[in-house]
DNA sequence: CTGCTTGCCTAGACTGTCAATATGAGATTT
DNA sequence: AAATCTCATATTGACAGTCTAGGCAAGCAG
């Protein structure tokens, strides 16, 4: 039945991850609940793309982990935003605005 | 200077194709010229991309191909939309109004 | 102890895009 | 008419990001 498209657009994983990390840090699994809860159920980050994701931001220096203990006593991994983060988050901002821009004109043409 | 990122959104060709053809029949590069046009230079389509959304998209029976002769008089393939794409341009759309709804959801949030 | 949950992590496959290149044919220039 | 330019289709190889489908460790509940 309902063949499922995916959850994502491609692409825009980085940018949601910097964004929910706008405020405070958060764990992995914590940002993935973020990002569903904040977007109403629309979109779901799966673990598999969420973990790929961490490290490339990392790598690229836009995000800092560091060990931690959950609220559920667990010992988790939080991530926190660095000063390129938050540079590279308005970049990709501004970016996904141009684009859908651009689709919504062509959507838009009659 | 601006490291160019993509000129699109992964996964929205099928889509934009589809809607160039809504109203007329058009052949491959006047369907990616038409995409630039409309977007106002914002999107891009290169050919290496062209050619297999339209094969892809002939397959699943979206569009449909003929041989005919373009505005230069040179032989170009023409290919208009079916009653099975058109059903798939809604569908698409309206999977694309969705996930930016919830893209922005994450976005604005405080 | 057993089983459930939380949280991290990885491997493999797949898909869509791009850069680069090739080919053919009509148009244009000389 | 020969050479060159432009239009248009087409293919190839590489690559990046996502998903499916697992596995591992540790805390909690029964």
């Amino acid at each position: 039945m309902g063949k499922e498209k995916p959850d994502l657009v491609y692409g825009t994983l980085d940018m949601l991850i910097l964004k929910s990390l706008q405020h405070e840090p958060r764990h992995g699994l914590g940002i993935a609940d973020r990002i569903q809860q904040i977007s109403r159920d629309i979109l779901r980050v799966e673990q598999g793309s969420l973990y790929p994701a961490l490290y490339r931001l990392e790598a690229q220096g836009w995000i800092k982990a560091e060990w931690g203990v959950s609220d559920n006593n667990r010992k988790a991994r939080y991530y926190k935003l660095t000063a390129a983060g938050r540079k590279q988050l308005v970049a990709e901002t501004e970016h996904w605005s141009r684009i859908t821009m651009g689709i919504n004109r062509v959507l838009a043409s009659t």
